[in-house]
RNA sequence: GCGGAAGUGGCGGAACUGGCAGACGCACAGGAUUUAGGAUCCUGUGGCCGCAAGGCCGUGUGGGUUCGACUCCCACCUUCCGCACCA
């Protein structure tokens, strides 16, 4: 009989799993496809279980899947470009390629002996050639498409890693991987893609994934594109022939404008005040503004200042000249970097004007309440209402005055409805080695000349030193610097700016289909057949980057021809953190569990197990060994239970189609018990995966059922071999997702001769799922009193009836008068007394 | 400041549609087995009062709706997360 040795059970199963590709999922098949996939994962080189949470939800629900009959895809694959290689190569001399293939591959292992069933001969990595290729490629048909360009721009730059980070990256002005590290800025020439053409695309798809996205994700990048509709209104300037575009959403409120801001970085800036009394001074000021980071701006450690150029701009409605001033307050990244001050209707303007003593001028008045008092005024007013002071307009309603101002304007040319994303184009150069080569290459006579289709890919060189010092270490290997122009033949140098990995892990989904394709990125049909991704697993911490990239990636393929779809992902699913020790697992808080000592120590079984069983999959999690040994603990009992008995039972007949099982008329009592216990345990699990992905309480179902089994112990003197192989069976395989190798073991045991992956998911008997008698509980006046033991099939009257003949209810009834009787058929009767 | 999620025993959590609060697990206590310990099996375990039967209190706080509220409504407190001059 032996014990329940993990150490023994998981390398063998996984062998036999592996030998006869039990996971591999045939891209042509009749079956009904199910595409699932965690995050891609980087290889930063070790595993802890804070990373095994995301795959070990996405298993049980795989194999599930593949239980109920679907044709489950379910692949991994390496995320191998990307600066901690780099810099681990800086640090230790080990090339980023041996760095990263060395983490690839003690990363596999520690995923292979976790029994993941994933579709391996689907592997793939992003730093091969034959992957990156396809970014080059795609990378050119956006440039031929005008989705990708070049322009000189100021970038974050972080001092730490050396390069440029996206917007996205930048975390309240620091990096994003180095939070204690502000970010600079630099002017560099940089690759853009044009993410902003699908805002608003982007934008209304988001409803489409009402259901099948979490709420939160949807929200932060409905706040991440950040669309706001409004007009650029013309504002010439007094005395000169300037002319300055502002945004506003509330040009209902211009009559209030009581000065023009500019941000100080505004291109006209410079000649406003260059004529101007004074104006030397107020250089040296708007040059302190410009030296001020954004971080220092947009945290508040520095102040909200401006100042007053000399200049004045005509209001285009009023005609009234309000002063134009210079301010930080103003951002030149977003709208024009132009905006009408107005303080009555816009909290910020409102400090503003209270700080440099401006004049404050109301235009709205609220629909109720009292009218506002422009000397007694605390806080701006935002709300809309009826115009005041406001030439023509006055007494409009000022969403129609909002109208109409703009049309007044536009006929006139000097405004135009516009609507403003806060969504910025993707910025993709990196000055890095460790990345995909941007496939063009510089001209003296040409200037910018794409690599054409046939010389790709563009491959990066491995013979490379590093310093850690300046920029690309690719401008030091002149074999890859020197290329010669596909135009005009003559020498030209090529880009040495590689692609941000945020471009690798846009599409792997779609190459994982047909990882060795070399005709194309992927094969068309295939990809139709399986797409959209049925389940996409992951944490929450991609909620606007990846997330948002990939959706652009694919509306970029919809165009381009490659694909049918708009949404690539169906389903997305956000795990919890894993926390030990009151923080979120990490390497840098030192509070990782190894995987490697939990299955040398526990198995991976118990290491699952006790992940799912720990809290519901989307909640944070806390880590405690002792719960760890409580999960080993059951998988003991259950072993135990079973190859104790499986010697007895497995020669009985089991059920199947034409035999199903044992029935409720030829059973005792307490096999009838059992029975009915195995399959309410088998409806719970089942609606669980199906409807909620509550794995705790399927894993307390199953413990509830182990718990009957040895409360019947001695088994053999209470339960025939017929329908206790019935109930263990039943048992194995709703345990299988969640410890697949102990069930396989098991079923081994009870005589099966095909593995628990080729087996049919339970199915359920209503009927015999059903109770005989429920209990109604009996309330006085809310209070449970009593209950009863009755059949289902009682009614109203009946339930009443038996209530009042309770003895303990009858002697709490006496004297008292009754007002009202609820009976609720199935749950309960409350008695209501006069009080 | 704005938006979101969440607050239940000593701990992780359960209660799915307004109907028995605390499933399951951990921890703890008692018993069986054992030379002993460990392991295993069984029993108990929200608080207070009581020998017991039983009673009272109890889901962050205060109010409300209802025969009945962890669940719905209002106000507030705490924690976590996201966004944060977006004109």
């Amino acid at each position: 009989m032996g014990d329940y040795d993990h150490k023994t059970i998981e390398p063998k199963w996984q062998r036999l799993w592996d030998q006869r590709r039990l996971f591999h999922a045939p891209r042509d098949d009749k079956r009904t496809k199910y595409y699932i996939l965690p995050f891609l994962p980087y290889p930063s080189g070790d595993l802890h279980m804070g990373h095994m949470r995301n795959y070990t939800i996405g298993d049980a629900v795989a194999r599930f899947q593949r239980a109920r009959g679907l044709n489950v895809f379910h692949p991994i694959g390496w995320d191998a470009f990307g600066l901690p290689a780099e810099n681990a190569a800086i640090l230790n001399k080990t090339h980023p390629r041996t760095w990263t293939e060395q983490n690839t591959a003690r990363m596999k292992e520690q995923l292979r002996r976790f029994g993941f069933s994933y579709d391996w001969e689907a592997e793939l990595s992003t730093c091969e050639p034959e992957y990156y290729r396809w970014n080059q490629w795609f990378f050119l048909r956006m440039l031929e498409k005008g989705l990708a360009y070049r322009k000189k721009s100021r970038v974050n730059w972080c001092p730490q890693c050396q390069t440029v980070l996206a917007n996205e990256q930048v975390v309240e002005g620091c990096c994003w991987r180095h939070e204690e590290t502000p970010v600079e800025q630099r002017e560099l020439e940089q690759w853009f893609l044009k993410t902003t053409h699908y805002a608003e695309e982007l934008l209304t798809d988001l409803d489409k994934l009402s259901g099948g996205w979490p709420e939160r994700i949807r929200l932060m990048q409905r706040n991440w594109i950040g669309k706001s509709e409004g007009a650029r209104v013309e504002w010439a300037v007094a005395k000169s022939d300037k002319v300055i575009t502002t945004f506003t959403t509330r040009l209902d409120t211009v009559y209030g404008a009581v000065a023009l801001l500019l941000a100080p970085e505004h291109p006209l800036v410079d000649s406003l005040i260059a004529g101007v009394p004074g104006g030397a001074a107020i250089a040296r000021k708007v040059e302190a503004l410009r030296r001020q980071t954004r971080r220092a701006q947009v945290t508040g450690e520095v102040e909200k200042e401006g100042i007053f150029t000399g200049r004045f701009a005509v209001n285009p409605l009023s005609g009234e000249q309000a002063p134009l001033w210079v301010s930080n307050l103003v951002l030149m990244e977003y709208g024009t970097g132009a905006v009408q001050a107005v303080p009555a209707h816009d909290q910020r303007d409102f400090e503003f004007a209270k700080k440099y003593r401006l004049p404050i001028k109301v235009v709205v008045q609220p629909r109720e309440g009292k009218p506002l008092n422009a000397a007694r005024l605390k806080e701006a007013f935002l709300g809309h209402g009826r115009m005041v002071d406001s030439g023509p307009y006055t007494g409009m309603e000022s969403e129609k005055a909002l109208q109409k101002m703009t049309d007044d304007l536009a006929k006139k040319n000097q405004a135009e409805r516009a609507t403003l994303y806060r969504i910025k184009d993707w910025g993709i150069s990196r000055q890095r080695y460790w990345g995909t080569p941007i496939p063009v290459v510089y001209c003296d006579a040409c200037g910018v000349v794409p690599v054409p289709d046939e010389q790709l890919p563009v491959v990066l060189p491995l013979e490379i030193e590093f310093t850690g010092v300046g920029l690309s270490p690719l401008l030091n290997v002149p074999e890859f610097l020197n290329a010669s122009c596909p135009k005009c033949g003559g020498k030209a140098r090529r880009e040495t700016d590689t692609m941000d990995t945020f471009v690798d892990s846009s599409w792997y989904f779609y190459r994982y289909l047909t990882p060795h394709e070399n005709a194309a990125p992927f094969d068309k049909e295939i990809v139709r057949r399986w797409f959209p991704i049925d389940q996409y697993i992951g944490g929450a911490e991609h909620a606007v980057l990846h997330l948002i990239y990939l959706r652009f990636w694919t509306k970029m393929m919809r165009d381009l021809g490659l694909v049918e779809h708009d949404i690539p992902v169906a389903r997305l699913f956000n795990q919890g953190m894993v926390i030990k020790d009151g923080a979120k697992m990490s390497k840098s808080r030192g509070n990782v569990v190894s995987t490697d000592e939990m299955v040398e120590k526990y198995g991976a079984d118990t290491a699952r197990l006790f992940t799912l069983f720990a809290a519901p999959p989307e909640k944070d999690m806390e880590w405690t060994q002792a719960g760890v040994e409580g999960c080993q603990r059951f998988l003991q009992r259950l072993y135990r239970l079973v190859a104790k008995h499986a010697a007895r039972v497995r020669e009985a007949p089991v059920a199947v189609p034409g035999n199903p099982g044992p029935q409720a008329a030829e059973v005792n009592p307490d096999e009838r018990h059992l029975l009915r216990k195995a399959h309410q345990t088998v409806r719970r699990v089942t609606t669980d995966f199906e409807a909620r992905w509550h794995f705790n309480t399927s894993i307390a179902a199953i413990m509830e059922l182990v718990n009957e089994l040895y409360l019947l112990e001695p088994l053999e003197e209470h339960v025939s071999p017929a329908v206790l192989n019935d109930v263990l069976r039943k048992t194995v395989l709703l345990t299988a997702p969640y410890a697949p190798h102990a069930a396989e073991e098991l079923w081994e045991q009870l005589g099966n001769k095909q593995t628990v992956v080729e087996t049919p998911w339970p199915s359920f008997d209503p009927e015999l799922a059903k109770e005989e008698l429920i209990e109604i509980v009996i309330q006085v006046n809310g209070r449970v009193r009593s209950r009863l033991r009755v059949s289902e099939t009682l009614n109203k009257d009946e339930l009443n009836e038996r209530a009042l003949a309770d003895a303990r209810v009858a002697a709490l009834l006496k004297g008292q008068r009754i007002v009202k009787i609820v009976v609720v058929p199935r749950k309960l009767v409350n008695i209501v007394l006069a009080s």
